[in-house]
RNA sequence: GGAGGGGUUCCCGAGUGGCCAAAGGGAUCAGACUGUAAAUCUGACGCGCGAGCUUCGGUGGUUCGAAUCCACCCCCCUCCA
């Protein structure tokens, strides 16, 4: 049973190493088996890079197996430096408890802590078992099971011992210290037998590995994922307008799904794999029917749908799918009223208009709102005719005219403005006190 | 503590008295082409509608003029003690 479970994973290509990977599947064969993955809180929501291991614990709980989900209290006070190329700055005490509190509900959405389960998933906190131990006993019982030998020839801290212009402190090298202690720790409180994390997490894994051997005796696994790359190079996660993040007040439902939507066709079906539950042979179906069809490939919006589903739920996605529809689908200028605003209660973004006291130019205006981030990106955008108000588009010499812009008889249902800067970013402007 | 090297616009990285808002590459944005792809080509890319304003670790100084020279300070790296 779970060696279907492995299978599974590795069509999927989410194995990249297994550390005990000679027992492994016998062991995990054996029964309701406990792993975990840790997420450090480096702000107040993960990001979709997260989601990978997020959704492994999920694999893993579906297969029957526990998963826990690790918040790093601790050692998110100290900062992982794997593949890191400086040393990060510390947050305070408090604001880290902060994030652990956030962090703690997001992570839990993903599994199911149902106690009537065997594998009922449970969220716990390094804090707890880091926060009373005094450094001599760090010392003399952690510490000595470490060597700083075999500590610096470590992968995921040589850039920045070997590297010139860069450095690591002392805090930070110790990370893997206690990354490791939580392992040995799950091990012996939960009887934790299994670690999983992104590949960067090879070192600090196999480091609580060796210390779980060392102090307990006892015998515990590793699994990383692949990083997640895309064909063109650049990195996976980021748009123009930041990172894409899990919590909806950061990235609507609506940013979120056309995220995804805008995958290219070389990476959707391997993230298809990576991001979704769907079986392989459907993926790989969908992927020869794309083949075989002309124009459009249908994973994107098969990606969309499943993955918007997972993180925001069914009323997300349907949020996210009117926008998409009525902006990209249809003719967004025959939409009625109640259309209008449903759009704005489902996260288009959008803001209020007073046209007693328009701002002087355009540019000033689209930055205000935040639909561009520089007034140049406008300027550019109007001398290209790119900037569109209820579908008239708009030349460099209306940039001043806002009145003519907005006048009441350009509204739509006499209270709304549709702005599109560029193929895809739209915001609605409503007017004010209505 | 000593010796040496270094801190440039989102990132990498040129620039060593005026021609520098600062080469080149990457990322990003817009346009063409398309499928709200990719590749390619074009334009933009400190801020400002504009006149103009503010940048090259910090503070002062030299100079008609400084990212570039000088002084002091801060931070990072390497080696020595």
């Amino acid at each position: 049973m779970s060696s279907a479970l492995l299978a599974d994973l590795r069509a999927r290509g989410l194995v990249f190493q297994i550390a005990g990977e000679e027992t492994f599947a016998e062991w995990l064969d054996g029964g309701c088996r406990t792993l975990y993955c840790g997420f450090d809180p480096t702000a107040d929501s993960l990001h979709i890079g997260s989601l990978v291991p997020l959704l492994m614990l999920r694999r893993f709980q579906l297969a029957g197996h526990r998963p826990l989900a690790l918040v790093g209290g601790a050692t998110g006070l100290i900062g992982d430096p794997s593949f890191k190329a400086a040393e990060r700055q510390l947050n305070t005490p408090d604001v880290v408890a902060g994030w652990v509190d956030k962090i703690r509900t997001q992570v839990s959405q993903f599994i199911d802590f149902d106690k009537s389960s065997s594998s009922a998933a449970q969220v716990v906190n390094n804090l707890d078992w880091t926060q009373g131990i005094d450094v001599l006993t760090f010392l003399r019982d952690i510490g000595k099971h470490f060597s700083v030998n075999s500590m610096i020839q470590k992968e995921s801290v040589k850039q920045r011992i070997e590297r010139e212009g860069s450095g690591i402190s002392f805090t930070e090298f110790t990370y893997m210290i206690l990354q490791s202690l939580d392992f040995a720790e799950l091990y012996r409180q939960y009887d934790c037998g299994l670690q999983i994390g992104g590949s960067d997490q090879w070192g600090n894994i196999t480091g609580g590995i060796d210390l779980t051997r060392r102090l307990h005796g006892g015998q515990v696994y590793g699994l990383t994922m692949p990083l997640i790359t895309k064909a063109d190079g650049t990195k996976f996660g980021k748009t123009e307008s930041g990172t894409i993040w899990l919590d909806p007040t950061r990235t609507s439902p609506y940013s979120f799904y056309q995220f995804w939507l805008n995958t290219a066709d070389a990476d959707v079906y391997k993230f298809l794999r990576y991001f979704t539950f769907m079986p392989v042979d459907d993926i790989d179906a969908l992927e020869r029917a794309d083949a075989a069809r002309e124009g459009r490939p249908e994973a994107q919006a098969v990606l969309a749908k499943e993955v918007t589903r997972l993180v925001h739920g069914a009323a997300g996605l349907e949020a996210a799918q009117r926008i998409t529809e009525a902006l990209f689908s249809g003719d967004p200028l025959g939409l009625s009223v109640d259309d209008l605003e449903q759009l704005r209660l489902d996260g288009l973004s959008a803001s209020p208009l007073d046209t007693e006291a328009l701002p002087p130019t355009l540019t000033q205006l689209l930055t205000d709102v935040g639909v561009v981030s520089s007034g140049k990106q406008v300027k550019d955008a109007l001398s290209r005719n790119a900037v569109y108000i209820n579908g008239i588009g708009m030349g460099a010499e209306q940039n001043a005219q806002l009145d003519q812009c907005f006048s009441p008889e350009s509204a739509l249902h006499h209270r709304f403005w549709l702005l599109r800067l560029g193929k895809k970013k739209y915001h609605l402007f409503y007017r004010n006190g209505q």
